[in-house]
RNA sequence: GGGAGCAUAGCUCAGUUGGGAGAGCAUCUGCCUUACAAGCAGAGGGUCACAGGUUCGAGCCCUGUUGUUCCCACCA
């Protein structure tokens, strides 16, 4: 082993041979139960941040858990086509060179986007080998491989023979820049200053006008109506009457809809149905007409008029001016709203109609929502299922279509000679009717369609594969808050759907990776940290486990360089306590079954068997942030800091033998125990402890075992309190001399181990037995205890007598002042009641001892 | 506008069914004690946001207030 932790000397050679040997690969046994999850696919669009890893060092924690504990555990990876993300790259990355996507093509265009994914795809991997994480490498899925796309025919088709499946004009959100529709998800609101525009509408007659307020004049050129409420004084009775439409002359109606609120602007609302999703409703409530004036592009196009070709940007500011030249506009107000930006590629969105798929959700919804509220999935922490059924009970119906080349192409067949329009699960180019020829919709599927299936489609499905039959349904998904809605929902109801079953029985939600200035780390913010780059400086279980400590309720986690630094000298630590052992074995040789033969063997014992039914307990509860605190506490402080100390006195002057024996089997507990979260660190550990049970990450997971050293648990815990004392005591007096004789009486099995442990625990010199009051000397009593320590000069000894006597008194008055409430006694638990019984005679003791030193 | 979370030491956060507040980092003091200075030992530091309530007992349960974050909706 090298001096000191250098995760580099191992980290590859420890990886390289999980690999070759084939460890992450599901081993079946005949009573093994199965153990299954799928990874979320992450998306091919760049490399992973520590958010993608904290997400997969949750699981692979969890699945080396089962993995240990006899299960048949399979941990599924692959990744995600992204759909836009991804065509927004590759465009970007094509202008570069000068190029667009008309200059390439179709064909050319998805030759450069899998060329970006092999790229991209093959980075990710590397990330995830780097980080050890025990995926099945040979069940690799990519969401747009033969065998998904497959699944994603099969479930479109299915869709659309049973009618779930709609083409319809509907507004959608447009992106001008992207030139696709967007889905809801894909919009951000950001608050921006702008105005609200008070236009006249006169009416047809010359009698007069109505005011109406707008933020987008533009689409003035568009509206088929103006709309007021049915109850609103002033325009009762105008119903039907027309209104002839500035610049463009239409002759509009007015109509009554319980849509218009009557306290906002001037209680009366221009109608562009084509260009925003109100008016669009109230259109079809009142049969107006749809007059589109923008083109896919953003600019105004032939129903425009004289705008057209301008900008919408140009035409707002010419329609103003416009208006303003006809006295038309009554007045403009300052007026900040939200305004909605493609999350891609930050152009404003537009709100137009368009001809898009569809999926109906309402019914398909139904079972997804009771799957989830009669428990046969459940959500972990409980609280995220309200933003599951929030979601669900007010879905609408999915638009599926999106104007992209980068994804599972529509397989929808459009006959131009007969007009017949089949969905069809092969590629066809011969219409069945008319013999004609046939052309495929150029749309893509929404990304989420094909990851929709994700859980089912990565095991063979629609086939009846061996996988399916064994590993689905998985068991568990582990993903973050942000992702409940388009995504757990979806994998939810297509499961149910088409296989019958949900697709997971527990949905484990985790919160996201903060940076430093607690921002959400992400790809889009640009302050993603490459896991990569931390792994060169701590390795990789540093990291790891700083991603998992401290996890719980699905909460955040500030990732900083400074609790990384902390994390990595845990690291540190146990390498250093594994030499220790290591070396107390070879100096000494060991015995292999060893027997708890000092009360300090067996605290440790009792300790010990305690972790291993706390950490057991937490990770079957999945909550692997608190098994690493366990963990960390137990190694650091009860056995380096105490046990190992404790072995040294042993070792000297004792059964040096057995205590390397004690010291190895709890060290090799101890890696089992971490080795989920911490995977090399602990192998390599083992390797070197020369552990006889092979490859450590195919051990067995210890359980815990019937055994009871309490009393002796007691008594070790008595003794640190002593030894904290006199160590507490040689720091703050300097009367005490760098090694002094210590005296001690009282309770025979502390006197005892403090006989034995106390000079080199505390560095003093030999402890003997007091016979009566020691002059001299200062007293330490705690309990049924006396130390005493003689001073060269006892002058600061009286006051720090005094301050433990106030101390010691109070604390007795306050549990005699409990035993005295009558409520308390009469209702609290009994344990709680004797506990404040033995405080009050173990002050009394203490206190009448502290009397006697100072003689009153 | 609707919903949810959070508010505990200087910082980042634990605190499992109510039974006298903890960790890591930071700070101060003393140590190169033969596994570890990426370490050891000791110490200081909190009216658990505020106001009520339930209880023998509240950081924890209930009500209200304030601050803050997130999700959903996106009113011309």
């Amino acid at each position: 082993m090298d001096n000191t932790y250098e995760p580099k000397n191992f980290e590859e050679r420890i990886r390289k041979r999980w690999l070759d040997n084939g460890c992450f690969s599901p081993k079946p046994g005949k009573k093994k139960k199965k153990f299954s999850i799928v990874l979320p696919p992450p998306n091919i669009t760049g490399q992973l941040h520590l958010g993608h890893a904290m997400n997969m060092t949750i699981p692979d924690a969890i699945v080396r858990y089962k993995r240990m504990k006899g299960y048949e555990t399979l941990w599924l990876p692959g990744y995600d086509h992204a759909s836009i993300a991804t065509e927004v790259k590759v465009v970007e990355a094509m202008k570069e060179d000068g190029l667009s996507k008309a200059d390439v093509g179709r064909d050319g265009f998805l030759e450069r986007a899998w060329a970006w994914k092999r790229k991209y795809g093959d980075r990710i991997v590397e990330q995830q080998k780097t980080m050890g994480f025990s995926l099945d490498w040979s069940r690799m899925s990519f969401t747009m491989d033969e065998a998904r796309a497959k699944a994603v025919r099969e479930v479109f088709v299915s869709l659309y023979d049973e009618g779930y499946i709609y083409r319809g004009d509907r507004i959608i959100n447009w992106c001008p820049g992207c030139k696709t529709a967007i889905s809801d998800v894909e919009v951000d609101y950001k608050s921006e200053a702008s105005h609200l525009w008070h236009i006249k509408y006169p009416f047809k007659d010359g009698n007069g006008y109505v005011t109406v307020a707008t933020t987008r004049p533009e689409t003035l050129l568009g509206d088929t109506a103006v709309a007021v409420n049915p109850d609103d004084e002033r325009y009762a009775g105008m119903e039907g009457r027309i209104v002839v439409l500035p610049l463009v002359g239409r002759e509009i109606p007015i109509v009554f809809d319980t849509y218009v609120e009557k306290d906002f602007g001037t209680g009366a609302v221009k109608i562009t149905p084509a260009h925003d999703p109100n008016d669009f409703e109230v259109g079809q409530r009142h049969g107006l007409d749809v007059i589109r004036v923008m083109n896919d592009d953003g600019t105004m196009n032939e129903h425009a008029g004289k705008y057209a070709g301008l900008t919408r940007e140009k035409a707002r500011a010419a329609v103003i001016a416009d208006l303003e030249a006809q006295g038309l506009l009554v007045k403009t107000e300052d007026y900040t709203h939200n305004v909605g930006h493609c999350s891609r590629c930050k152009q404003t969105v537009e709100p137009i109609v368009s001809k898009q798929w569809f999926v109906k959700m309402k019914e398909l919804a139904a079972p997804a929502i009771e799957a989830v509220k009669t428990g046969k999935i459940k959500f972990i922490p409980k609280r995220f299922e309200k933003s599951y059924f929030n979601w669900m009970n007010n879905i609408r119906d999915w638009c599926i279509s999106r104007q992209l080349w980068w994804g599972h192409r529509i397989p929808v067949f459009y006959c131009d000679g007969c007009g017949e329009e089949i969905a069809s699960k092969t590629d066809i180019d011969v219409c069945p009717h008319c013999g004609g020829k046939l052309r495929q919709d150029e749309d893509v599927l929404d990304t989420w369609f094909s990851s929709a299936l994700w859980p089912f489609s990565t095991l063979g499905w629609p086939d009846k594969t061996d996988d399916l039959a064994k590993y689905y349904p998985t068991d568990l998904l582990v993903t973050a808050y942000d992702i409940i809605t388009f995504w757990v929902s979806r994998m939810i109801f297509t499961g149910l759907k088409f296989t019958g079953e949900a697709p997971f029985k527990e949905v484990y939600i985790h919160g996201l990776v903060r940076d430093g200035q607690g921002r959400k780390m992400s790809k889009s913010l640009g302050n993603g940290v490459d896991p990569l780059e931390i792994v060169d400086k701590t390795g990789v279980d540093a990291l790891r486990f700083s991603l998992v400590n401290g996890i719980a309720r699905g909460g955040d986690v500030c990732f900083s360089e400074e609790s990384l630094a902390s994390y990595r000298n845990f690291m540190n630590k146990l390498f250093n306590a594994a030499k220790f052992v290591i070396g107390a074995c070879e100096a000494n040789g060991y015995v292999k079954k060893p027997k708890p033969a000092t009360v300090a063997d067996a605290w440790l014992v009792n300790k010990l068997n305690k972790l291993i039914g706390d950490v057991n307990t937490a990770m079957n509860r999945y909550d692997v942030g608190h098994a690493a605190e366990a963990l960390y506490n137990f190694i650091w402080d009860e056995f380096c800091d105490w046990y190992i100390e404790f072995a040294k006195v042993q070792i000297k002057s004792g059964d040096a033998q057995n205590t390397a024996g004690m010291l190895r089997n709890a060290l090799e507990t101890l890696l089992k125990l971490v080795h989920p979260i911490i995977p090399f660190i602990t192998t390599e550990i083992y390797d070197s402890l020369q552990g006889t049970d092979g490859e450590l990450m195919l051990c067995d997971y210890p359980t815990k075992k019937r055994c009871d050293f309490s009393a002796e648990q007691t008594t070790v815990e008595r003794v640190k309190d002593c030894v904290r004392a006199v160590r507490n005591l040689k720091h703050t007096n300097p009367a005490v001399s760098k090694t002094p004789e210590v005296y001690v009486s009282g309770e025979a099995a502390v006197v005892d181990a403090l006989k034995t442990y106390l000079p080199k625990l505390a560095a003093t010199g030999d402890v003997k037995d007091a016979q009566g009051e020691v002059e001299n000397a200062a007293l330490i009593a705690l309990g049924g205890v006396k130390i005493y320590i003689p001073l060269a000069d006892a002058g600061k000894e009286r006051e720090r007598l005094e301050k433990d006597l106030a101390f010691a008194e109070s604390e007795l008055a306050l549990a005699e002042s409990k035993l005295a409430n009558q409520g308390f006694v009469a209702k609290a638990p009994q344990k709680l009641i004797d506990a404040e019984k033995q405080k009050v005679s173990r002050f009394t003791e203490q206190i009448n001892a502290i009397k006697a030193k100072l003689g009153i």
